[in-house]
DNA sequence: TGCATAAGAGACCGTTCGGTCTCATTCATT
DNA sequence: AATGAATGAGACCGAACGGTCTCTTATGCA
């Protein structure tokens, strides 16, 4: 790797935490100097623009949490557990990722009315964590671990919305016990309403 | 009503859409100054600040949300479904609304790192929500309505966190289906894991 | 109607914004 | 070691920022 691609790697890593703390209006010019100890000339060698550099944040910011989210799922061999590892990775593996919050809620909100390049980002990192979501969930069913009556999609946007919001809430009220009640909430209802139950014996 | 007060009233009623569609930070005086046909000494008589205004904005924007979510759930007189309307009214009430999504949301994104006035505006937004939520499932507790084993804080957080998160898939999504989903979601834990059941005629 | 005051216009201020450009230096390659 | 390209410093730019202040006009009360 040559010395201006550590130089551009570095400078994403660090502006990637100011980005998802501060938004992207309010991150400046002077704060990504500071954090990266580059002047303006050193920055832009390496970027066109702002937009740019925080398109890049973003997507790095996005690929720690869904790197975090996903560890260790793939070897559960029961689709409900797998969804169940989701969750409790979503819960507790807080640690590894970008300050400031989930990527995706900071990118939604801020793009909401206007800047539409990071608002078809945060919509692009939404589809990819609802397919993935639905992949395990329609695996499920197809392996008869899945009641066959449960909609996929419905199912990812249930948990990622319900994960969401507690995450929005414990972060307001400085307290993860919103995010653990949802954990439990989503875990009865995946057993009681998601896992195939056994034929009846009649 | 003096002329200055009808001014200054107006002044937070065009202010309001703009911050809560383009944040504090995003939100400048000459948007402000836009929408409200004033020069900035027309507006800067009124209030000391941009932050002041922000605020008092933030205020107007929630108590419409407020008063949107309560309406008609007096008149309901069983616990669990004057729960299932605040439900329904936060799904169906978005007219009447103050553009630009859910100003508990946008308040607690933005002033989640830094602007802690902003940030104390929130927590107190969510706490009275909070509140008034809770209060409902305790009465319901008191009149038999509702099971002993419901913890009425938690109760409320996992609605407030559930329907948060949903409205924010749905504006990114565009697409009212999540919102619809959590509610149908909502009301059968509601009715399966939180209305009292009669005693099983043992 | 006269008058004190409330209200608003808009010029002005210093600062900070994102971005450009030139030039010195460092780096890899031979 | 020489050299051309890659890299970064930092002065500079115009625009936009939030905020102040003065002066004119509108208002409401006696």
């Amino acid at each position: 790797m040559t010395k201006g691609e550590q130089t551009r790697r570095g400078i994403v890593e660090k502006a990637a935490p100011l980005f998802n703390q501060k938004g992207f209006e309010g991150t400046s010019l002077a704060d990504l100097m500071q954090a990266t100890g580059l002047q303006k000339g050193g920055i832009y060698r390496h970027f066109s623009g702002k937009r740019e550099l925080a398109a890049e944040a973003f997507d790095y910011a996005w690929e720690r949490a869904v790197r975090g989210r996903l560890h260790g799922v793939a070897g559960v061999p029961d689709c409900v557990d797998r969804l169940k590892k989701t969750i409790n990775n979503f819960v507790e593996r807080r640690a590894g990722l970008v300050p400031g919050g989930c990527p995706l809620m900071n990118a939604a909100v801020e793009a909401d009315d206007g800047n539409p390049v990071l608002r078809a980002r945060a919509r692009k990192a939404l589809k990819g964590w609802t397919e993935r979501l639905s992949r395990i969930t329609a695996e499920g069913i197809q392996k008869h671990q899945i009641d066959r009556g449960v909609a996929p999609r419905q199912l990812s946007q249930l948990i990622i919305g319900s994960l969401e919001g507690a995450l929005l809430i414990s972060r307001l009220q400085n307290d993860e016990e919103p995010l653990r009640a949802i954990r439990q909430h989503l875990n009865e209802y995946l057993e009681h309403n998601v896992r195939k139950k056994p034929h009846p014996a009649s």
